[in-house]
DNA sequence: TTGCAAACTTATTAGTAAATAAGTACTATG
DNA sequence: CATAGTACTTATTTACTAATAAGTTTGCAA
């Protein structure tokens, strides 16, 4: 099956909101590329907003595909191709969604705050609870709560990919290593 | 003395930039509540890349003044003023400039990301002498070296403020809570 | 074959953006 | 008192933005 217009519109538009942010791109953005009139993006996506509603429900979809995959993974596994999936954010010079969105949080309208909230909760939940399987069969360790833990490491690895822009690419390396070294042993 | 209009203009632009974004704000949002005319704000900031440069040197300034204030502190006091400061932050709503700068990256010009880099550096290094100082005299223990150990910080604390939004109030002293207790005993 | 809905294009609008040229008021200095 | 620089205002331009109304094409279904 071939990919939509509408697909298209949805991954162009999450490229550029990851790559510019959400209000650094317009419609003439998407329609170019995709030689497509300007309206035809309204067609699909009367609003901007819609748009970003459209894209934050896009990587909860993705994710869940993600964690479904995932699910009979060792918790060692699962985090460390969590912190790879970062890894491949960095090398297109996106940053990652949570970010990107939060950063706009207060240009975006509340049905675009709820699906971001949502899917954000849903991280937290999936890395918290691979940190307490992982704590359980002793593969992990640390002395904070799950839910802090999971925070921090999605801190630290959403954080690079903006800090990165500004310092460069090996401090990637050497946070996605240090989280892994820091709960493993 | 009195606070000069190209002082305003500066504080107003980095509280915009830091709640809106860069590109989410106009002259207009500044000349307003300034009581000036939008040509007021391009006499003394001919472009919006001239007023991003000063936005970060205006950041460089007041963390040379907050380092200068602090050499004298030990490692501990050192990090805790830090991490409040982060706190204070949030409270008004608004992100750390890093990230804030590090999300619109590509809108800017050349001479305003080499401000950036230049600030971002800044914090850094103050931040891994901090800990090295630390080590050395037994406060801290880590055994990462000292730039991943700040990098990890700096990311956790400015990711912060950008998660916040999104989840929260009360993640923001999880985070800031651990990471303190993760380096001190 | 007719009808009708989906997926567009053409054309336009109203609003806002950054930026600049030219003029004015104020103030300090020689 | 003249002049020159600083700090503005007035007025305007050019460009782009999201959004919409109205018309067109295409394919499928009754």
């Amino acid at each position: 099956m071939a990919i939509s217009t509408r697909e298209k519109i949805i991954q162009l538009g999450d490229d550029l909101l990851r790559k510019q942010g959400f209000n650094a791109f317009s419609y003439a953005d998407i329609s170019k590329p995709l030689h497509i009139k300007n309206a035809a993006v309204h067609y699909h996506f009367p609003s901007k907003q819609d748009l970003a509603v459209a894209i934050a429900q896009w990587h909860k979809d993705i994710f869940n595909r993600f964690s479904d995959k995932m699910s009979n993974k060792q918790p060692k596994d699962r985090l460390r191709t969590f912190l790879n999936f970062y890894h491949s954010i960095h090398l297109t010079e996106k940053v990652d969604i949570i970010g990107a969105f939060a950063t706009d949080w207060h240009s975006l309208e509340p049905k675009v705050q709820a699906e971001v909230q949502e899917f954000t909760e849903m991280v937290i939940k999936w890395l918290s609870e691979l940190i307490q399987e992982g704590m359980k069969i002793g593969q992990f360790q640390t002395n904070q709560n799950a839910r802090t833990t999971a925070l921090r490491i999605l801190n630290s690895i959403f954080a690079s990919t903006q800090l990165v822009r500004i310092t460069g690419s090996h401090d990637f390396t050497r946070v996605k290593n240090s989280i892994l070294e820091e709960l493993i042993n």
